[in-house]
DNA sequence: TTATATATATCAAAGCTTTGATATTGTGCC
DNA sequence: GGCACAATATCAAAGCTTTGATATATATAA
């Protein structure tokens, strides 16, 4: 109302992020997964064991949150969960077979895009809006 | 796995997003509203009378999401809904005085969010990132 | 007039997200 | 040893989102 729509880079971030979040959930579809639970998957691949509130912070979001992400890759039985040995406080995550090849097909999708991406800039203007928008979020 | 983290724009571009919503998240609850309560309301005070569908359109959401929020925006007593004239399948909705008064405060706030945004960029800067982003956009 | 297509609203199911609260366990300090 | 602190997991409530299915009403065309 104070600020004409046009000009509010908020939205055309926001846009973008959607267009995106649609195309990717469209891909990692074919694989038989969500988003986060792509998401959840590509972090676990290269952290064996890692605990859900770990996770969590590396896929930023909450704990609550991972722990529903996980209950569902549980029941597709995509993850195994095991206590850890000493730290009894603690649930070691791991990857079933079935999970390493849904995260193969999915990050085979999500890379066609992230490539359909950066096809279409340059180098500099890759370089560029890299820049921008790390600045963009470090302004908020 | 066949693309390195770092190369992928859709995350930069979904990191920018989540400080974002956060912050308006953060902003809006001022309010007493939610994001997708406020985007509502922005396009609502602008179009009297608007059907949800109409609605859900504008939001880039689906009916069905917009169903809730003019539900829970109906609760909080923030809009009235009614029968329209001819069209015996559409129901009009309005903004109640209260909705009115809520919306101002919330978009004071988000403004200035947009504000710290934008003057973290110089005008090329903002015209660079507007052009990029869109280009982003339809590339997907 | 009848039939088809379109637009509206709504119910249901599944999933993600947040904040808030609680219990258990491990760590470090006194 | 005992106590405060931090980290983990989990339950609960509220809200947003999607896809799919269904019912009703308007508009268009045969």
């Amino acid at each position: 109302m104070d600020m004409p729509a046009e000009e509010r880079l908020g939205l055309l971030v926001k846009r973008a992020e959607q267009r995106l979040m649609a195309a990717k959930h469209a891909a990692v579809k074919t694989a038989g997964l969500t988003v986060p639970q792509y998401a959840a998957l590509l972090v676990l691949v290269d952290n064996p064991g890692i605990s859900a509130a770990a996770l969590a912070r590396e896929c930023l979001v909450t704990p609550q949150a991972m722990t529903v992400v996980l209950k569902n890759l549980l029941g597709h039985g995509l993850i195994e969960r095991g206590p850890h040995q000493w730290h009894r406080t603690m649930l070691e995550t791991h990857l079933t077979d079935a999970g390493r090849e849904a995260l193969r097909t999915a990050d085979a999708a999500a890379v066609v895009i992230e490539r359909r991406i950066a096809a279409a800039f340059t180098p500099d203007e890759r370089d560029s809006l890299r820049d921008l928008l790390t600045r963009f979020t470090q302004a908020i």
